[in-house]
DNA sequence: AAGCTAATACGAAATGGTTCGTGGAGTGTG
DNA sequence: CACACTCCACGAACCATTTCGTATTAGCTT
């Protein structure tokens, strides 16, 4: 499968509106992204038609005001993102990345270092066995 | 302090054959990059100019052959992109950041998840300690 | 000193991303 | 029907990045 285009810094705004708040109209998202920032509707309008004729968003004419949905999802998406991040910046190696991580500003919770713990001892139990390779729920 | 430039794609190429292979010429970063791609001569001079002019690197004019030095060390760097990365991708929350990069195709060796596995109990005794919540199940 | 070589400086073209204005088409209201 | 409003399509302007060709300068060799 060839890898998903990678949004840019302002199609990925776009999409987190639309991966919180579902298909929604140019309207909607101009809207959402304005209580933040003042951006131009045509602006959004334009961004959406090139997202779509990249294969980043998906739109039904149906109605008057289209409807635009994410092609991909939010976890896909970061996935991919963080592949190309890993290997750019760290070499492809997880590792220091997930140090550098837990040490940032705003750390992670109790309850998200238990999580991360878990999967921790899982990985661990794993790395013993080498050969099965389980793709994840 | 000011924020640092975040480096482009083809700047982090540069910079990280500068943080392997120490202060370089031109030359040099030239023919290593040029291991894995072709690039111009120039392209690569142009590009260690601009470098010098956004204050990522700095160059000594003394020699004939200028010699550039990263100003920033790579850790800087990585963390000032992670930061950057994290906000932008995962809404400035480490953990969902973590958990991925333990998931990837290429995952942490048995020394790398020791060194997650201690950091994280380390984490957990400090947010302990600030909040009261004294459960240790 | 003349000439070759290697390096820097300069500029320009191509590309891609971001922003927005204008025009035209569709929809509902008096 | 005519008016106002909403929406989409298109194109243009602007900016940064990336790439490289040409010109110029500095050093070495004979």
């Amino acid at each position: 499968m060839a890898t998903l285009p990678q949004p840019t810094a302002s199609e990925l705004k776009i999409l987190r509106v639309l991966w919180r708040q579902g298909p929604s109209t140019v309207r909607d998202v101009h809207q959402q992204i304005n209580r933040n920032e003042q951006l131009s509707y045509t602006t959004v309008l334009k961004q959406l038609q090139i997202m779509t004729s990249k294969g980043l968003v998906e739109r039904d004419t149906e109605a008057r005001a289209h409807v635009y949905k994410p092609v991909h999802s939010e976890l896909q998406t970061q996935r991919e993102m963080l592949g190309d991040f890993m290997s750019r910046v760290y070499d492809g190696s997880p590792s220091r990345l997930v140090m550098q991580a837990l040490g940032m500003s705003r750390p992670a919770s109790a309850d998200e270092l238990d999580e991360i713990d878990s999967l921790v001892r899982k990985l661990r139990r794993q790395s013993g066995s080498e050969e099965q390779g389980q793709d994840d729920a």
